[in-house]
DNA sequence: TAGTAGCG
DNA sequence: GAAC
């Protein structure tokens, strides 16, 4: 067994690599705020489906907080201080996204972190993301917090390659993954999220991706 | 290659 | 899972 993707489990928490880690269940002493917050970004940033540079339209819905926002069109992937939808900011973080966020990475052995940017993904059973890299900040060594809200899922985590073997991570209500450092620039991915109810969603899967642009 | 279609 |  490679001891790079043993998957040892420490307490509430699972070793994805050196730098990579599930803390199960973490975020459901927050889950509430949370939900709260995405209610209130929603409000001012609603969900929309972006386009690839290949001209693909996304499964995933997405919207975003912060700082900078994560867009996608014919032109290619980048970061907008602005929603491109209003012309506007994007909303501001909710406190509670910023408290989960820097006592996650705490947590998985990132102190002080600041991210500037918060990507929030609604999937609809039947929902995938391919396997991709997070290659559009700066910053490509502070970690990457993903939080995990409503239906259950299943991560993909694989390696610095495409074709490179990837482990098959279950997700749930409240769980968070924390990937920075020598892990930073792991592909990564989900696969289709199984219909289903959850008391806190409803009929859906909702993601938090916290980044730190610059 | 943040995706799909199409074949084994 | 390989090819595009």
């Amino acid at each position: 067994m490679s001891d790079l993707f043993a998957a040892q489990v420490q307490g509430r928490s699972t070793a994805l690599g050196p730098q990579a880690r599930v803390l199960h269940g973490f975020a459901l002493p927050f889950a509430e705020a949370l939900l709260a917050g995405i209610d209130a970004v929603l409000a001012a940033a609603p969900l929309r489906h972006l386009v690839t540079p290949g001209g693909h339209v996304m499964q995933v819905a997405m919207s975003n907080c912060g700082r900078f926002g994560w867009c996608s069109d014919r032109r290619g992937y980048r970061y907008d201080p602005n929603d491109p939808q209003t012309a506007r900011p994007w909303p501001a973080f909710p406190p509670a996204f910023l408290a989960l966020a820097g006592e996650a990475a705490e947590a998985a052995g990132f102190p002080g972190y600041r991210p500037d940017a918060c990507l929030l993904n609604r999937y609809a059973p039947g929902t995938r993301l391919s396997l991709h890299q997070d290659r559009d900040e700066d910053d490509r060594v502070a970690p990457i917090v993903s939080v995990s809200l409503g239906l259950p899922a299943t991560f993909l985590f694989g390696g610095f390659a495409r074709g490179d073997k990837t482990v098959r991570v279950p997700l749930m209500h409240g769980d968070v993954v924390v990937w920075g450092g020598a892990d930073r620039m792991r592909f990564h991915g989900v696969l289709p999220v199984s219909p289903g109810l959850h008391p806190a969603t409803g009929e859906c899967r909702l993601n938090l991706t916290f980044r730190k642009v610059r």
